[in-house]
DNA sequence: CCCGTCACG
DNA sequence: ACGTACGTGACGGGG
């Protein structure tokens, strides 16, 4: 049997714009729409298994409608622009996936597919109409399928009709249905209908007569009312909406189903297309035919032998591409490319040690050779650089150039800067995995081969990149230099007292289960605490508990709801207090424990290349949020211990995003504030709210507090209102008196923002970017949004600049003096040191000195600075 | 795989 | 009217 599906290209297009989060390319086209459509019609083609498929487009052109009742709407919404650009875009993609397109001047899409779907039946094919818009459900009959999607809370679930399914829904068959627009009108569309009649009295009337013509017929069986009045005054306007509602069903087309067949929709073309786009979710549908498209096309030679390797470095070049491939923490092979046309594979075995090969790495390096890696951070574990040297990281180069990105991969590189469609490593090796044995096998080989020819490719273009953005020294200076010092905290790791690590646990889960009796007990049942759903259920519909907000999903449960409710009923503190004890069970206890190595250490990873703003995010596990604000959570840093003979030294930057505001706005005030030595917080109170210091309660230091950290979020009334459980209009009174006390914070704040609308992105003090894609938007909740990231990133982002200088200083320096002392940590503004105990006191100095010095601001960096046997104790 | 929640700066 | 503070990562639940 042959199935025909039609869709409602413009009514798809729109769904899928509202219903997915903003998307973009990396040069900024904005894709969302189309990859939200092709995923919902993908879908049904899937589910359905059409054979044959069309896509209607309405046109810019006024309709018949148009021309029968000036006023008419219809499709003119106005549009977004980031939806309009992705109109040709949909066309595009649909014709290199051959599938049928149409549109007729004059016409709606509804009215091309009613047409088609009548033509279809009768033509023997099963026929599926896909729609976003109800008014289709008209077309429903009992062959003919409409189907709907609805996006609830980002997924999307697709709902089908027969007419006997709309007549469950509505009360009214589908012909009817007309009827029922025609007499309630449709603002969208700016049909007006009869005045006074909604839904519910147009379903009652439509039961009781039959139709429209029906109501009419007895219209003088009804009572009295304004509404029999209205229906009498209005009945030509609501024969006219109901006739603009009538989706036609001869429209005269010059289409052929024969055309409209679904095959080879995925070809090369549509991949080169979906490539473009980074529909990386896609791609997988491809045939690996297909993916052959605009690759590079070089050799790959296998060197087993050390004469060979002598051999290849007799050739002249003046940079290398570079990287070591290992499989589960063993070594393999290298890779290896000095030109274009080949790249090698270097075994390693009896004749070639990585050892040897390090050697032949080395010696080039120090003869200005530079080396191109993708991540050098993994290279550092087999091969010891050092940062002065001429090194060249793409995967950072590539983030700094473009820090939102998700993956800085060989083919996201390849696309980015090659111009190239690369096969991706889950294409290339699927479940496969690398072993001696495989090296040769041709997508494995590739694979290898990509490492070392893509850097070595795409370093002078990534390097040009840099420049031309002014951003080299900061990859040189301190992102490059950074990584090794990142490297070295992996290697080094934290040492974690793994019994008392255990026996915190054991503590935690007595009490748990004591917490879960009681809960239980409470709630009269057995319910799993730690699902919001249950949870949500016992609290406000079976204790019948008043519920805060609510999530996409239903009752929110979380602590601000819970808070407010917490001397209603007794279950609640026990439900704050069980999730404080699950959480610090299962992510601090079982979680850290798993991470603990055979060295009694944990060895987490640093990322560099992660967050917007140029922080450094940590994980497996992530020690950057081990708990310290609660006093049981805090506990947990007791099992981070120094090794025998060392101690910890900790150090952080007291309110660096703060000072940075201070330096960066220039604002003499607050310069003033933060020479003072008093606490920043109740000097701000006291400014702000015009009372001597001395009289500053710690109402005031509160409030101050947050005005002082919402103005480096990008302050809002909203936001600051919630934080301090005030009104937005008290908020507001506070940002306006804190604005009218630090003058040029509110000039700066303003400058950044507009100097982030001209420009695109924000930028740090030492030249950090950020893209702010959100400021285009036409959606005023994501401009807002990017508003406040332009203000944010400057601050955050230079503060994370200094830490890093701060780290690479301490790093260097210790390295210098051959001191035994180590860095084990960074939390964004804190280093942790492992010190050892004769060289405490020269490391304190030396750490804290370069702390302060790491940028001269016009205002002091104040570091504060503890030791001890554990963490705990050193904070 | 996404959501809600919660840990950190 | 819209419905939010900035930046992260891990966990359990649920489809």
């Amino acid at each position: 049997m042959s199935k025909l599906l039609l869709i409602d290209g413009n009514s798809i297009l729109n769904r899928a714009f509202y219903g997915l989060p903003d998307l973009t390319t990396s040069d900024g086209r904005h894709t969302n729409a189309v990859l939200g459509f092709l995923n919902i019609i993908l879908k049904v083609i899937d589910e359905e298994k059409a054979t044959h498929v069309c896509v209607a487009f309405d046109l810019k052109e006024p309709t018949f409608r148009h021309k029968m009742f000036s006023e008419y709407k219809g499709t003119r919404h106005p549009m977004p622009d980031e939806l309009r650009e992705q109109l040709p875009l949909i066309k595009e993609v649909l014709k290199s996936m051959n599938i049928f397109t149409i549109s007729k001047a004059g016409y709606e899409a509804d009215d091309i597919l009613g047409t088609l779907s009548r033509v279809g039946e009768k033509s023997g094919y099963e026929v599926t109409v896909l729609s976003g818009d109800r008014d289709l459900l008209q077309l429903a009959t009992d062959k003919i399928l409409i189907k709907i999607p609805k996006t609830k809370g980002g997924k999307t679930e697709i709902f089908n009709y027969y007419d006997k399914d709309v007549i469950n829904e509505y009360g009214v068959t589908p012909l009817v249905f007309i009827d029922m627009k025609g007499l309630m009108g449709d603002t969208s569309d700016n049909i007006p209908g009869v005045p006074g009649v909604g839904p519910k009295s147009a379903e009652k009337l439509l039961a009781d007569y039959g139709s429209m013509d029906g109501v009419y017929e007895h219209i003088d069986e009804l009572k009295k009312s304004k509404m029999k009045d209205n229906l009498i005054e209005f009945k030509e306007q609501a024969y006219l909406s109901k006739e603009l509602a009538t989706i036609k069903l001869d429209v005269k087309l010059d289409a052929n189903i024969d055309d409209m067949v679904f095959e080879d929709a995925f070809n090369t073309e549509s991949y080169k297309l979906f490539s473009d786009l980074e529909f990386k979710s896609l791609l997988t549908r491809f045939d690996e035919s297909k993916k052959t498209v605009k690759s590079f096309h070089f050799d790959i030679k296998f060197i087993s032998e050390k004469k060979e390797l002598d051999e290849l470095f007799k050739e002249s070049f003046v940079s290398f591409g570079f990287a070591y491939i290992e499989n589960s923490s063993e070594l393999l092979c290298a890779s290896l490319t000095f030109n274009e046309k080949v790249a090698y594979i270097i075994r390693l075995n009896g004749d070639i040690s990585s050892e040897l090969l390090n050697d032949y790495i080395i010696s080039i390096i120090k003869d200005n050779k530079r080396i191109c890696s993708l991540d050098i951070k993994k290279e550092l574990r087999y091969v010891a650089l050092d940062y002065k040297e001429d090194i060249f990281d793409c995967g950072i180069g590539a983030y700094l150039i473009n820090p939102l990105k998700d993956e800085y991969d060989y083919d996201d590189i390849a696309r980015e800067y090659l111009g190239q469609t690369l096969l991706s490593k889950k294409e290339l090796l699927g479940k496969n995995e690398i072993n001696i044995f495989t090296l040769e096998d041709e997508n494995i080989s590739k694979y290898i081969a990509y490492q070392s020819i893509v850097p070595f490719m795409a370093s002078d273009k990534i390097i040009e990149k840099l420049k031309s953005m002014d951003m080299y020294r900061l990859y040189t200076d301190i992102e490059l230099p950074c990584t090794f010092s990142l490297y070295e905290m992996e290697k080094n790791g934290i040492k974690v007292d793994g019994k008392a690590l255990n026996d915190f646990g054991v503590k935690l889960r007595e009490n748990i289960e004591r917490l879960t009796g009681e809960i239980y007990e409470l709630a009269g049942k057995e319910f799993n605490i730690n699902s919001t759903k249950q949870l949500g259920e016992i609290l406000f519909e079976d204790l019948g508990l008043k519920s805060g907000k609510k999530t996409k999903t239903g009752y929110s449960t979380s602590v601000e709801v819970l808070e407010k409710i917490k001397n209603e009923h007794e279950i609640i503190p026990k439900i704050l207090d069980y999730r404080q004890l699950t959480k610090l069970n299962s992510t601090y206890v079982e979680g850290l424990s798993a991470f603990i190595r055979s060295d009694g250490r944990i060895h987490g990873r640093f990322n560099q290349t992660v967050t917007a703003t140029g922080r450094i995010s940590s994980t497996e596990p992530n020690l950057q949020n081990i708990p310290t604000r609660l006093p049981l959570g805090r506990e947990i840093r007791k099992v981070f211990i120094p090794e025998d003979g060392f101690s910890f030294l900790d150090a952080d930057y007291s309110q660096i995003e703060l000072r940075v505001l201070a330096h960066m706005s220039g604002d003499e005030a607050l310069i003033k504030a933060y020479k003072k030595d008093t606490d920043i917080h109740t000097v701000t109170a006291s400014e702000v709210f015009g009372v001597p210091l001395d009289k500053v309660d710690s109402l005031m230091r509160r409030k101050a507090k947050a005005v002082n950290f919402g103005i480096v979020y990008g302050i809002s009334s909203f936001g600051l209102g919630q934080d301090l459980d005030i009104s937005r209009k008290e908020a507001e009174g506070y940002i306006n008196k804190y604005f009218d006390t630090y003058k040029n914070v509110k000039q700066y704040l303003d400058d950044v923002v507009d100097f982030a609308k001209n420009n695109g992105y924000s930028v740090t003090m030492f030249n950090r970017r950020r893209p702010i894609p959100e400021l285009k938007s036409s959606n005023f909740m994501t401009r807002s949004f990017g508003e406040r990231c332009a203000m944010n990133s400057p601050i955050q982002g230079t503060a994370a600049d200094i830490i890093k200088i701060a780290m690479i200083n301490v790093y260097t320096e210790l390295k210098k003096r051959n001191l035994k002392s180590r860095l084990i940590l960074q939390v964004h503004d804190e280093l942790l040191i492992e010190a050892k105990e004769e060289e405490l006191e020269e490391v304190k100095e030396l750490l804290k000195d370069n702390m302060m010095k790491a940028a001269k601001l016009s205002v002091p960096l104040i570091v504060d600075m503890h030791d001890g046997k554990s963490w705990y104790d050193a904070k």
